[in-house]
DNA sequence: ATGGCCTGCAACGCAGGA
């Protein structure tokens, strides 16, 4: 089993490489973020085409996250339940045994800004709903974007100023995914210096690969033994007009 | 050298991203 996290930014605009990469690397899960459209024009029809079934949430111009799947996808949490957040950042939904979290996290902007404490808010009411949630389902991947880069190791010094991806607290918060149990699969494998799930547009970022590990396939403890791989996609970095991120992929031995 | 690019909105520049 393939799952794979892609923020495309702007589903309008990628929608053609999303229908490539799925054609070339058939995953059996992919999970979209800043899809940036109301569910009323969501692409439903192409994707369906495609083979593939969709849960989506979505807002005008900003956030909007979408779970597509070859297996049906159950409809678990649209949003952090209990968190009242008009922003559309978090979809939850059972495929195959497996639950999927797809998540946009905020990035916080700076950290004097009024995104900072949301992102903390935000970072907390994921921790909590989590804790249960993972009782409920052991077999539990959590996908996005999380705007954080872990360790120093995820973040180029050279990549400019993203003091709200880096900063102790988020740091922090993102241990306490991995106290609750949740493993980091990227770093289950060895891996290349310098991988990158993020590039800024300018300054010749990708080409001077100058960027940030910020997208994640996080795993319960329950799924690490069933994980053979998990690498990141430059591929749809390199082509004309892509988005500043590249799709993270990860493998499961476990069917379907 | 703190900009540089991209997207959407709706206007003829802005906010937001990371």
């Amino acid at each position: 089993m393939k799952i794979a996290t892609w923020n495309v930014n702007s589903l309008k605009v990628r929608l053609p490489q999303v229908l490539d990469w799925l054609a070339v690397q058939a995953p059996d899960v992919l999970c979209l973020q800043e899809t940036k459209m109301e569910d009323k024009v969501f692409p439903r029809e192409a994707i369906e085409a495609a083979g593939y079934q969709v849960l989506f949430s979505g807002q005008k111009t900003y956030n909007g996250v979408a779970i597509l799947s070859r297996e049906p996808a159950i409809l678990v949490a649209d949003g952090i339940p209990g968190f009242g957040d008009e922003q559309k950042r978090l979809l939850a939904a059972d495929v195959a045994g497996l639950r999927v979290v797809c998540g946009y996290f905020p990035n916080g902007q700076s950290l004097d800004s009024d995104k900072y404490p949301y992102k903390l808010a935000w970072l907390a009411a994921l921790a909590s709903w989590l804790k249960t949630a993972l009782l409920e389902q052991p077999r539990l991947a959590l996908l996005g974007d999380f705007n954080i880069a872990p360790e120093d190791r995820d973040a180029d010094p050279a990549a400019g100023d993203c003091a709200t991806l880096v900063s102790e607290e988020v740091r922090a918060a993102f241990r306490g995914l991995l106290d609750l149990g949740l493993v980091d699969s990227f770093r289950l494998f060895e891996q290349p210096a310098k991988t990158w799930s993020w590039w800024d547009y300018r300054m010749m970022a990708f080409r001077r690969n100058m960027g940030l590990r910020i997208d994640h396939i996080l795993l319960s403890r329950e799924l690490v033994p069933a994980c053979t791989a998990c690498a990141v996609d430059k591929a749809p970095r390199k082509l004309e007009r892509p988005s500043d991120h590249a799709p993270v992929v990860a493998e499961l031995d476990i069917g379907p």
